[in-house]
DNA sequence: TACAAGTAAGTTTTT
DNA sequence: CTTACTTGTA
């Protein structure tokens, strides 16, 4: 008789076993990257390749290896991806995956920033400003400095945010970024640069940082304080960032940074994939990351799991009639499957009736609505879809386009609790004020600084607005009672938010006679979400950088269980997949969109309708009208989108619609 | 003087 | 639909 043998795992590397059966798993380029352990990687990954199959197989690698998840920070561009990520490694791993740290940049700086803040000298409780906070600032500084009132080519608020920070996202001087991007400025220039300057005093002076600050200061946190960023390296061993091919060069610096001590990167992208120019971002930054971090290990992902063979010929003949050649050549082992079409319809109204009446028929064929989506260039072009889902009874979602924080009524109900958390965020106590009736710019701006200083803004409220025999004197003493009411102690911040509704439904009806009572619905929804906040700074911080987006039927949508269909712009489909998608509005002028004209904005364009072409598993539907209605020309004849006319036909077959004479039928 | 109401023009994509 | 400027009113 022999004995049995009994291994003792876990003493030396090569003994080491893995409950995950990695190689049976994965291809031998997912593999690679998967056990690729220390030192940086770029992994270069098509679209569908499985990047984030990888991503999260690495994670877990990385755990099996020893390595403690609170060491693992995967960076990403929208906290749904990285919520998605960690609950797959969380399938993959059970408990033993809790504590990876992840967010998006932004999250991930604001964290860091609120922790260290004395380091560089800002407020631990500083206000986060979205982009139209950023457009009021900008305004209050202009007004404030008495900088060109008269002159009407000036430009409006937010041409001048957007040179602002797009001159921060790719690390310019003013200067520099009018003479590259905004040479139409240039006759302003002086006066740009003196409001630039006095926007960013402001935001100091006040506590306030945009989202180019919260990566910005971050930036110089690392940079001048070299023990912090010891201990961020220390505490991060290993970081992973996502969708790499959209960072830009500020984005760049800080993975450079976080990366410094131990080197152990790993950026994961898709140079035919970058669709965020216009956030400063370069697809060339992916293939920069070698010069970043010398040594870099590359690999490709080139083998698409996800789209049958004909979906993928269009993504591909798309994408090959770019000026730029891409890194890679997708394929594919899936063949079969339905051929992608496109769909010609008589106008708006046809298209949307064609791709209503094919989500019933799909419906009939047994796919679920969750497995489909209607993919679009532009927030708008969904509007006459969205009244034909209605009239259908088909349940849908949107995503991307319109902004319900951006909306002036969950605004207006913000304000007064951003004033709550910062009082010194002048730029909402001046929303705040000019909401009480018969309180102007002028009158507000007067106040301010008083309410500002003092130790009780409520007090202050009275003796500037509610003095004896004033006719506003009845509406600022309700207001000066909400203050004091909203600073109770112990008060959740869903009581706040009820407080602030009380107040503000009068006003809120009486600026909106016409549409209040959809307005005070999205309210009661607010109202609901913020059910889940413990305090009223959390919630704030991410109402700025992680907003509600999605809406139902044009209300804002609270979490559902029930299945939907999926409507949503390219930007934010980004990432997802679906078995059946149509892409609607595929014609010249709404795609490309008419604002791009340079050739490289026409670039990014068609990247974009290859990302949406790639989206879809088992069927594709491109959906164009040949009557299109243009507000500055009136009707026009449609043409499909050029990026289609290198096509071959048979990769793309056409058809047309039809009324059918039995008028029993659709 | 300051507020409110009314008019005319421009409207991509997101953290 | 929102922004910015113009006109009307207290």
């Amino acid at each position: 008789m022999t004995d049995r043998i009994i291994t003792l795992r876990g003493q030396s590397p090569t003994a080491k076993t893995y409950r995950i059966d990695y190689a049976g798993l994965l291809n031998p380029a997912q593999l690679a990257a998967v056990t690729h352990r220390d030192g940086p990687i770029l992994v270069v990954a098509g679209a569908g390749s499985g990047k984030t199959r990888t991503l999260i197989y690495r994670a877990a690698r990385l755990i099996e290896s020893g390595v403690a998840p609170e060491s693992i920070l995967l960076l990403t561009f929208t906290r749904r991806a990285a919520q998605e990520m960690l609950r797959r490694v969380e399938g993959l791993l059970g408990d033993g995956a809790r504590g990876i740290a992840g967010g998006t940049f932004h999250s991930f700086a604001n964290t860091v920033l609120r922790r260290y803040s004395n380091a560089i000298g800002i407020k631990p409780n500083f206000t986060i400003l979205d982009r139209a906070d950023m457009e009021d600032v900008i305004n209050l500084v202009r007004t404030r400095s008495g900088l060109v009132t008269r002159d009407r080519r000036f430009p409006k608020k937010s041409a001048i945010a957007g040179l602002i920070s797009m001159a921060r996202n790719k690390r310019r001087t003013i200067a520099d970024e009018i003479d590259i991007d905004y040479p139409h400025l240039a006759e302003h220039l002086a006066e740009l640069i003196q409001l630039a300057a006095g926007y960013d005093g402001y935001k100091k002076e006040r506590g306030l940082l945009d989202y180019d600050d919260l990566l910005d200061r971050l930036t110089e946190l690392l940079d001048r304080h070299e023990p912090v960023r010891l201990k961020l390296g220390a505490a991060y061993r290993y970081v992973m960032v996502d969708e790499y091919q959209d960072t830009n060069a500020v984005q760049a610096e800080l993975v450079r940074q976080l990366g410094r001590e131990h080197g152990n990167v790993m950026a994961v992208g898709d140079d035919a994939q970058s669709i965020y120019s216009f956030r400063g971002a370069n697809f060339r930054n992916i293939m920069d990351f070698p010069a970043l971090f010398p040594g870099a290990r590359i690999i490709k992902l080139e083998e698409n799991y996800r789209s049958v063979q004909g979906i993928l010929n269009v993504a591909n003949e798309v994408i090959n009639g770019a000026a730029e050649k891409y890194t890679k050549a997708l394929f594919t082992r899936r063949e079969g499957g339905v051929s992608p079409l496109l769909v010609r319809a008589g106008d708006e109204h046809m298209q949307s009736r064609f791709v209503a009446q094919r989500i019933l028929d799909l419906r009939e064929e047994g796919i679920e609505l969750e497995e489909i989506a209607v993919l679009f260039r532009s927030g708008f072009h969904s509007f006459d879809l969205e009244l034909e889902l209605q009239r259908c009874d088909i349940p849908f979602i949107k995503r991307g386009g319109f902004k319900f924080v951006e909306t002036a009524h969950i605004k207006d109900v913000l304000a007064h609790l951003r004033v709550v958390a910062n009082p010194a965020d002048a730029v909402s106590w001046l929303r705040v004020l000019m909401l009480v009736p018969g309180v102007g710019h002028r009158t507000a701006e007067r106040a301010i600084d008083g309410i500002v200083e003092a130790a009780d803004p409520a007090a202050a409220i009275t003796s500037a607005l509610a003095a004896p025999g004033d006719r506003r004197a009845g509406a600022a003493s309700r207001l000066a009672d909400l203050m004091t009411a909203l600073r109770a102690k112990g008060i959740t911040p869903a009581r706040q938010v009820g407080l602030v509704m009380e107040y503000y439904a009068p006003i809120l009806r009486d600026a909106y006679p016409d549409d209040y009572p959809r307005r005070q619905r999205d309210l009661d929804h607010f109202q609901t979400i913020t059910e889940r906040y413990r305090s009223l700074e959390s919630m704030l911080t991410e109402m700025a950088l992680e907003p509600p987006a999605d809406s139902l039927g044009g209300v804002l949508a609270t979490d559902s269980d029930e299945a939907v269909l999926t409507l949503s712009t390219i930007h934010s489909a980004k990432g997802l997949e679906w078995r059946v998608v149509f892409l609607i509005w595929v014609a010249d002028g709404r795609f490309p969109a008419p604002q791009g004209v340079e050739p490289e904005e026409i670039e990014e364009e068609r990247r974009l309708m290859y990302v949406a072409a790639t989206r879809a598993r088992d069927e594709l539907y491109f959906v164009y009208p040949i009557y299109m209605f243009d507000r500055a020309v009136g009707y026009t004849m449609g043409q499909p989108s050029r990026f289609l006319d290198s096509l071959n036909p048979e990769t793309l077959p056409t058809a047309a619609l039809e009324e059918s004479d039995d008028t029993s039928e659709g």
